[in-house]
DNA sequence: ACCTGAACACCGTTCAAGT
DNA sequence: ACCTGAACACCGTTCAAGT
């Protein structure tokens, strides 16, 4: 009769959406895209895969929960910044590192690019383009090109991720996909892509990205 | 006795890795994604599912080469062109009425970024560059660049078609769309969504892909 | 050498039965 | 109101058995 509202149940916490999402967040760092499903994450949390169904409609949602709650920190850190362009590159270096950190939010996020978490980026970029003084008929398209540059930047981090789960040698992993362009495409029929592989190895992920970004920031002065 | 190498079966075509690629791009194109299955495969083509594994190593072998027979139309196509700038403008929007005829292909490409179909895109962007006379070290960054821009629009485009699987009024899609936002998102905290929603109905996709090229294309021009 | 199709090992999701 | 867990309707893939 007194327990009314029994908060915590007989072991650790009663189940909810929160605790649901952070075990999510934590088997999808742990496997990567695969290893989430609603079995193993019962499992986790000592219930049955009929249970998740309380708190969340379906793996979609849970997915787009898991994905926005990483990237809420990205942009609410990165409001303050002095120079539009400069406040720009920190907002998509932000969501450059979250990607990489969390390679499953970049498929999440090229699968459904317009969930909570990619307006987000783009409310933000968008803030920041009216600052630069970019005319408003163009900041959409601006803006577009950003989010765009971004979310194809965010497959290609995943497919990677998917093409081999587990390792963290980067350079290696370069070395084995420049041997393969060099093997399977002829010279004669792609000089540039060979041209490139030779690159492939001491080659940084993060300044390519900052370079890309620039490019299009480079392009957007030219709107003003 | 004479019948040794019987090329046609008892009805219609033996099975073969064309006519397997060429029955999926059908089922893709008349189903979007989730519509490709062996099952309904080896149905259309009157035969068991386990007959298939004999001309294709799987299911993600078969979706690289549906893509690679789309793809490989548009870079044969645009090889000659005047300018460098309106030859990658040319490229790019082969690939990007490919993947509007196509949105599995999108969805394809965004999954596995370095199969021959986006290879091909790399190589012909980076020739033009060449081309172009940006700087050697400077190519590679400028390629990826817009291989990137392509890849965010291809997953968004891919998006929108298992957003909407059979539907063809683009316009009263995109109403859905900046309803959705206007709604679910409040205009303080998301002044630039709104800003855009109000432009989202009278919007040309097509025309917006190929500003985010030229923003690109005159990012590039600076490098020179 | 290729095809057949039942069977295996999984999925996400549902739902009667419990508490 | 929430949990349990067996069951359903699917997948991709395998493999003994046929031809």
């Amino acid at each position: 009769m007194t327990t009314q509202k029994p908060r915590t149940g007989r072991r650790g916490d009663a189940l909810s959406k929160e605790r649901i999402v952070r075990a999510a967040v934590e088997t999808l760092d742990a496997g990567g895209e695969d290893a989430l499903t609603f079995r193993v994450l019962a499992n986790r949390l000592s219930t049955g895969p009929g249970a998740i169904y309380n708190h969340v409609a379906n793996k979609n949602e849970l997915l787009r929960a898991a994905t926005d709650e990483v990237i809420a920190h990205v942009t609410t850190g990165a409001v303050t910044g002095p120079e539009p362009g400069e406040a720009i590159r920190a907002i998509m270096l932000g969501v450059f590192d979250a990607i990489h950190a969390h390679p499953w939010v970049g498929a999440q996020l090229s699968r459904e690019p317009w969930q909570t978490a990619m307006l987000q980026i783009f409310e933000s970029a968008g803030r920041q383009l009216t600052a630069l003084g970019v005319p408003e008929q163009a900041q959409f398209d601006a803006a577009s090109a950003l989010v765009n540059y971004v979310l194809g930047v965010a497959g290609q981090s995943a497919a990677g991720a998917r093409a081999l789960p587990g390792e963290t040698d980067r350079s290696a992993f370069l070395e084995t996909v420049a041997a393969q362009w060099t093997t399977q495409y002829d010279a004669a029929d792609y000089p540039f892509v060979h041209q490139v592989a030779a690159q492939l190895a001491g080659h940084d992920d993060r300044k390519q990205f900052l370079a890309g970004i620039d490019l299009i920031l480079a392009g957007i002065s030219t709107l003003r």
